[in-house]
DNA sequence: GATATATTTGAATATATGTTCATATATTCA
DNA sequence: TGAATATATGAACATATATTCAAATATATC
């Protein structure tokens, strides 16, 4: 075990105080990389708000257009296209052209395995 | 099936623009209350940031201090303070004193019933 | 081609957020 | 009691972000 008083750690300047050396060190080999570690916290950032998260739930069961989440959710349709673009870029979201209207629908395995891998980090 | 053709509805000054009113009215039905919605927002939100998610999973397997963990994350022992707060208020991260010393970990039995609330309603 | 509809894009803005610094509280030990 | 350590708190600040407005793009219809 280690003893209860600080440390000093090889730092840049030497102020870092440490009273667990042992397991920072055990932290450290058993963290991911800092990569995957923004690309998990990105999943999760994504539905950590309550518009995009009615958009995920609603988008869940059937195809929306922009102005039918926009009626949803009472917001501009500019901003569920914003917030659309973002789910797009995770791949979270597909759409599909008819004529003008775009509908979007959860990419479902996408939406399973992201959460998956990202639970599979946390929760043991 | 509803025509491509927009409908108004009615919203406050009438200006709501619907294609699917059905698909509206379906996702209406089926949403669950702003206060839950938020509650599980919240969750997500909480992990979806770089630090606070190395936090989780560093406290994963070992119990830790503040300033352990200042010295794994390369950050202030006071951000860490604030961040664990947050953890704290949402019951995420238990904590346990001992002398000057207290030890933060997950409240693991919470973390997962938490995420699976959430998964439940975002996948399937 | 011209008009109307559906969506996107970019600028602007108000608000939220993560971090740090300085200070306060709590605990131990002399 | 007083000094030292560990953590917490609050103000301040710089950055990120969600939304709106105005304008641009894309598709369909006349």
């Amino acid at each position: 075990m280690s003893s209860a008083k600080a440390k000093c750690l090889d730092g840049d300047d030497c102020q870092v105080r440490v009273i667990h050396l042992d397991r920072v060190e055990q932290a450290r080999r058993e963290t991911v990389s800092e990569k995957e570690l923004n690309w998990i916290a990105s999943i999760y950032k994504v539905l950590g708000d309550p518009s995009r998260l009615k958009i995920v739930m609603a988008l869940r069961n059937v195809e929306m257009c922009v102005c039918d989440l926009a009626a949803f959710l009472g917001l501009t349709e500019s901003a569920i296209s914003h917030q659309l673009r973002r789910f797009k870029d995770l791949a979270l979201v597909k759409s599909r052209r008819e004529g003008q209207v775009i509908y979007y629908s959860l990419d479902d395995e996408h939406v399973a395995e992201l959460l998956s891998v990202g639970l599979e980090h946390v929760s043991e």
